[in-house]
This record gives structure tokens, sequence and C-alpha cells, in this order.
DNA sequence: GCCAACGTTGGC
DNA sequence: GCCAACGTTGGC
């Protein structure tokens, strides 16, 4: 069981839509970074949990949770020339980019922003906190999840 | 809107 | 394979 933490532009996909989506569960399409690519192809398993984050808002935080509920598979985004996330070297013989579908499971009742994360000398490790860090997707230590589940209460 | 950080691209 | 130029991310 490994924990991560996801970030979404919440205009571009929020919480909220992951809620409304049918059965609560969306994939997780148009992520166009090799490293966080390799992660959704290789180490994100079912039964895994998410810290959902929103990201380029106000203010930024986590702002509930979700489960991995089908592993990486390829991104059929990447292959619609239609779609802001298309890419002509992604083939479906030869699929570039890979997505999970994740499922809501709690949203907090306030975000968990990103300046309460720093007070905090329990998470300061924490990827997402590190100074320039600009991946999408970022693993969590399990005592980071405890510790910050806990103070959501 | 600014800008630091960092990934990607492409000429050589 | 180097590295300058460029594009993107994302907090502030």
């Amino acid at each position: 069981m490994h924990y991560w933490l996801m970030k979404s532009e919440p205009h571009v996909f929020s919480i909220d839509d992951l809620i409304h989506s049918p059965k609560k569960t969306a994939g997780w399409e148009g992520v166009r970074n090799y490293q966080a690519r390799n992660m959704l192809r290789d180490d994100m398993k079912k039964g895994d949990l998410v810290f959902f984050y929103h990201s380029s808002c106000t203010p930024p935080g986590i702002v509930g949770t979700a489960e991995i509920v089908r592993e990486g598979y390829p991104d059929e985004s990447a292959f619609d020339p239609r779609s802001a996330y298309y890419d002509p070297k992604s083939s479906p013989d030869n699929p570039r980019w890979f997505q999970v579908d994740i499922k809501f499971l709690q949203k907090f009742e306030e975000p968990f922003t990103i300046s309460e994360l720093r007070t905090h000398p329990q998470l300061s490790e924490m990827i997402v906190l590190r100074k320039g860090n600009r991946l999408s997707i970022t693993p969590v230590a399990k005592k980071e999840w405890d510790f910050i589940l806990k103070l959501v209460g």
C-alpha cells in the first residue's frame, strides 16, 4: 500500500467534479511528464490512497482523499487530435502516456492549505513542499499521510 | 503578473 | 552529448 498526492487545477478538474463523476470515479488523464507517467504506469496500485490537491488557486492545498481503483492503462486523450492533451507521438500500439482511475473517498471540511502544511515540522520532508517542485504526482510517506488525517480529524 | 525552477527541444 | 533557448508550472 502506497500513498500519493495528485495535483489538479480546480477549474480543470476539482474534487467536486470527482464527486459528481459516475460512480464518483474518474480517469486521471492528461499527465504529460515522464516522471509522473512512470508512477502512473508502474507504481500506483489498486487500493493505494491519494491526497487530492488543488493547485493554481486560492488557497492551494489538499482538499480530500481518493483511492486508486484502476491501475495504469494508456491515456487515450493522447490519441485524440481534438483533445488539449493530444500527442501525435503516442499511439495505441505504442502508448507514451498512462493514467489511473481514482474514486472519491472524502472531502475535507476545510482545505489543508500549503501554508498550513509548511507550519508542521512533521511534514517538512513532503516532496510537494520542496522549492521548485513541479511534479503533479508525488509519493507521500505513511507517517505524513497519518499525521495529516489525524489533524483533519 | 512576476519569476524561480525545471523539463524539453533542437542546433551543433 | 552539450547546452542555450524556450515553455510550463505554480506559489506568491
